[in-house]
DNA sequence: AGCTCATGTGAAAGGCTTTTACATGAGCCG
DNA sequence: CGGCTCATGTAAAAGCCTTTCACATGAGCT
């Protein structure tokens, strides 16, 4: 084996020899349990096994904390998104969906990243880093949008990528604020957070025009049912 | 004139006279100022110009100011949006669209009640009366999508109102909340919230087949022109 | 005038944040 | 090996916040 200073810390001394992440994940598990406002710097160190002066020698404040955990989050939620967009495999639609349904996973899934990087109230554009890093994660929407965008039907004015990108984004974080959350401000609903965001993202692309019928676009699509079925569900 | 208590409480005795009230405009400025999170029980009442223990008498603890903050928060948004409806004058997709102007003005102009009602973390499904509130406010959009799909063009599936009111309402709030806040969070936009927003939301119901030229619904619309202009303004 | 109770005060306990001086020991160098 | 040095951790202390409790005040009622 090759462990220098992974394992076996269980009974340290002095040093703990890896406090930096413990406090990191210590972090994660609190503001997942409590809230992002709730999270305490001292309960951290606690859990760590350290006393409470000992985080000031890796991060500067609570808030730093607070951003690296932000900043870890958004770079997950890339990757995420990374994965689920496939570029855009097997049809851009499909991809294109699976990306919101990544969206809404990552805020159920991680709600304590979701916290910090979303609702923690921290500057987001104070931060040259974290700006960047939520920059990257955009940039994958926007690049789907991008290809969505140019597979826009002939003979329809085509929608500018960028809007296309902001909208889906504000769809997606839009339900996944409101509805998408494991336990806190939760609404009862008629259907799944998956399912409204899908119906919203269909709906919406079909005003632009696009054809949602989910078919492979290497095969052009025949000619629509009458009256197409909604994305909705089977009415009545 | 004919006050009784409202006014001459400059030089205050032992009294203060309108605690309760004092505390919330000082808490609903601090946190308009400093955030939700950064909003302190203590400096509300240094800035009523009474002790630390004084608010204790009106409020059971900070988490109910803030609730009762929410509360208020949600009942003048209720209102805002029941004035921006106006029940559907002069025409219903008009009306519609002021509908979410008026949810991105609130959020831009009423920071501290947005932050209170929505980036709190309170429990709002714990308290009834918060929720009964925010269920209020909900209920206008939810009226409003009412009236739409109930003009739903023929020929098409009619779209079920609640859905269509979740829909507008996820798109308001992640517009808002990505992008509509006066300070925080601000993100470059290539466009002003309110036009991603009404865009977003006629390309919303040109998906759902309502057709989005804005023409009073008495007189039935002409043919459309070909191509239809996009929401998104004059191409190139 | 006197009572009473809502409303405010002061003090105190306990917790969190942050700083400072000091302690420890891991890694390196000769 | 022996010793140096510096990153990393600790203890203590100052300052602020929350919350509680016994006590003070005076507004409104009888």
């Amino acid at each position: 084996m090759s462990w220098r200073k992974e394992q076996r810390r269980t009974e340290r001394g002095y040093h703990h020899g890896n406090l930096k992440e413990a406090l990191l994940q210590a972090a994660l598990g609190l503001i997942a349990e409590k809230g992002a406002a709730g999270f305490t710097f001292a309960d951290a160190a606690r859990m760590a096994g350290v006393s409470p002066a000992a985080p000031y020698r890796h991060f500067r404040d609570r808030d730093e904390l607070l951003s690296s955990i932000a900043q870890r989050g958004f770079e997950q939620f890339e990757a995420l998104l990374t994965q689920a967009w496939d570029d855009g495999r097997p049809d851009t639609v499909t991809a294109f969906e699976r990306v919101g349904k990544a969206y809404l996973a990552f805020a159920r899934n991680e709600p304590a990243f979701y916290s910090a990087m979303f609702e923690s109230g921290l500057p987001v554009d104070a931060n040259p880093t974290l700006m960047a890093a939520s920059e990257r994660a955009f940039a994958i929407i926007r690049a789907a949008a991008e290809r969505l965008a140019a597979m826009a039907p002939p003979g329809m004015p085509r929608p500018p990528a960028m809007m296309m990108a902001l909208h889906i984004w504000s769809m997606s974080h839009g339900v996944a604020s409101l509805f998408g959350r494991g336990d806190a401000a939760r609404r009862k609903l008629p259907m799944s957070p998956e399912e409204l965001l899908e119906a919203e993202v269909l709906i919406y692309l079909r005003g632009l025009g696009f054809p949602t019928d989910r078919r492979p676009e290497s095969k052009p699509p025949g000619p629509p049912p009458v009256p197409p079925a909604g994305p909705w569900g089977t009415p009545k």
